[in-house]
DNA sequence: AGTCCACAGGAAGGGCAGGCGA
DNA sequence: TCGCCTGCCCTTCCTGTGGACT
C-alpha cells in the first residue's frame, strides 16, 4: 500500500474524534426531553390517557410542516403511554406506520400487508384480494382485549396514491371488533389535507385536531444545544456555529430536521479535512452539500423515462438564452424529447404521460413548472430548471452518464 | 360576448409481473 | 398449469380552462 494512505490512515486515527453520539443528530433519534413542544406532548398524552382505563381514545390528526417535531413527539407520547400501560397491566400496542417508506406502506395492500406483520401474521407482497388482507388484519387485532393506537404517518402520501377508502374501512373497524379497540393518529404535513378527504372520513378521523407550529430561530438554537452537546466531544463546536444552522433553518419554515442535517454535515465535513472544531464556513459548505446530494440522488433513482424528459429540459434551458429564446412548455419539451428518445432508441410516451412526469419533477423540486395561459397562445405549462448553475453542470453530467 | 388555442388533468381501462390456491 | 387477484405504468378518451384575439 502507498505511503501516503498509511499516513492518512494513522493521522485519521491519532485525530481525537470529533463524534460522541453522531446518532443524536438525526431526527430517528430520542431525546430524553423534546424542547418547546411541552404543551403538544401534555395535549396529545391527555387524548390518549384514555387508552390507560381500556376505553378508546378519539382519532387524532396532527398538522405541522417538516421538521416540526409531529413524529417525535407522537412516538414520544406513545411509547411513554405504553411504558405506562405495562406498569398498570392494561394491554396498549402501538403500531408506527411511515407511508413513504417505499415499498413499506406506500398502497392500501402494502400498508395492510405491513399491519398484519406487525400482529405476527404473514402476508405475501401481493396476491390476495383486498378484503381477505382486512379479514387477516381485523382479525389479528381482534385477537384479544387491547386498545391498538396506529400512527399513521405521511398519510397524505397514502390518500394521494390509493384514495381515502383504507382510512374509512380502518376508522369504521371498531364497529366489526369484539376485543379490540383501534384509535387512529393521522400525521400530514399537508395543511389542506383534511379538506380533501370524504366527509364522513374527515368527521371520523378528525375527533381531534392538533397543528404543530414551525420552531422560531430561538428554539432552534435550543433543539441545536441539546443534541450537540450530546453528538459532540467536548470543545468541538466553534462559535456562531449552532445559531448559524438554526438561521439557516428558520429560514426553511423552522424545520428542525434541517438544522440537525445542517449541524451532522458541517460536522462530518470538518471531521473529514480533519480539523480539530466545526466552524461557520463548514456549515455554509453543509448547506451547498445537503442541497446538491438531494437533487443528484433523486434524479439518480428516477426511471429512464423521467430522465430523457429532465435531459430534454436541461438541453431547451441550455439553448434559451441565444436568439431562440422560445418558451419551453410542455409541447416543447415534448418534441425535444421525442426527438431525444429517436436518437437514443427510447420508446417515446404519450404527451399526456409526460405531463405527469414533468409534474413530478416539479413536485422534487428539480424544476419549476407553472400553469400560465397565453390566451390564444393556449393554455401550458412554463417550465424551467430550478437549478443552481453549478448543480446543473453536475446534473448534466449525471444524465450524460445515462445516455 | 364569443371563439379558440394548447394544453391540464380526470376517468377508465389495457397489459404486465408477481403471487395465490386449486 | 390455470384462473384469479393485486399494484404499477401507461394509453386513450375526454372535459375543462385562462386569457388574447375577433
Amino acid at each position: 500500500m502507498p505511503q501516503p494512505l498509511q499516513q492518512l490512515f494513522s493521522s485519521y486515527m491519532a485525530a481525537k474524534p470529533m463524534f460522541k453520539v453522531q446518532a443524536a443528530l438525526t431526527m430517528a433519534f430520542e431525546p430524553g426531553t423534546i424542547p418547546h413542544r411541552e404543551k403538544q406532548i401534555e395535549d396529545l398524552g391527555r387524548a390518549l390517557a384514555p387508552a390507560l382505563k381500556g376505553s378508546k381514545p378519539s382519532n387524532i390528526f396532527i398538522y405541522g410542516k417538516t421538521g416540526t417535531g409531529k413524529s417525535l413527539v407522537a412516538s414520544h407520547v406513545t411509547s411513554e403511554l405504553a411504558k405506562a400501560a405495562e406498569r398498570m397491566g392494561q394491554k396498549i400496542k402501538v403500531v408506527y406506520i411511515n407511508c413513504k417508506m417505499k415499498r413499506a406502506a406506500d398502497t392500501e395492500y402494502r400498508l395492510l400487508a405491513s399491519l398484519a406483520k406487525e400482529f405476527g401474521r404473514e402476508v405475501p407482497f401481493t396476491g390476495l384480494p383486498t378484503d381477505q388482507v382486512y379479514k387477516v388484519v381485523f382479525e389479528a387485532i381482534d385477537s384479544q382485549e387491547q386498545v391498538v393506537i396506529l400512527v399513521i404517518d405521511e398519510i397524505d402520501a397514502l390518500v394521494r396514491r390509493t384514495g381515502d377508502e383504507i382510512l374509512y374501512n380502518l376508522t369504521r373497524v371498531n364497529g366489526e371488533l369484539k376485543k379490540a379497540k383501534v384509535t387512529v393518529i393521522g400525521i400530514t404535513n399537508d395543511l389542506g389535507f383534511i379538506d380533501s378527504l370524504d366527509p364522513r372520513v374527515r368527521s371520523s378521523l378528525g375527533e381531534e385536531e392538533f397543528v404543530y407550529p414551525p420552531y422560531n430561530a430561538l428554539q432552534l438554537q435550543d433543539i441545536l444545544k441539546q443534541r450537540a452537546e450530546m453528538a459532540f466531544a467536548p470543545g468541538t463546536v466553534g462559535t456562531g456555529v449552532i445559531e448559524k444552522a438554526a438561521a439557516l433553518a428558520a429560514q426553511e419554515h423552522g424545520d428542525a430536521r434541517r438544522a440537525l442535517d445542517l449541524l451532522r454535515v458541517a460536522g462530518e465535513l470538518a471531521e473529514r479535512k480533519g480539523e480539530l472544531a466545526v466552524d461557520q464556513s463548514h456549515v455554509d459548505s453543509a448547506q451547498d452539500k445537503i442541497d446538491t446530494d438531494r437533487v443528484l440522488e433523486i434524479i439518480r433513482i428516477q426511471p429512464k423515462q423521467s430522465q430523457a424528459v429532465l435531459q430534454a429540459i436541461v438541453e431547451l434551458s441550455a439553448g434559451k438564452d441565444d436568439e431562440q429564446n422560445h418558451r419551453v412548455s410542455t409541447g416543447v419539451v415534448w418534441d425535444k424529447y421525442n426527438r431525444l428518445c429517436a436518437d437514443k432508441g427510447l420508446k417515446p410516451l404519450t404527451q399526456r404521460r409526460v405531463s405527469d412526469l414533468i409534474g413530478e419533477l416539479d413536485m422534487f423540486g428539480v424544476i419549476q413548472a407553472r400553469v400560465i395561459s397565453h390566451g390564444r397562445g393556449g393554455r401550458t405549462r412554463d417550465i424551467e430548471l430550478a437549478l443552481s448553475t453549478g448543480l446543473t453542470s453536475k446534473v448534466k453530467s449525471l444524465l450524460s452518464q445515462v445516455f
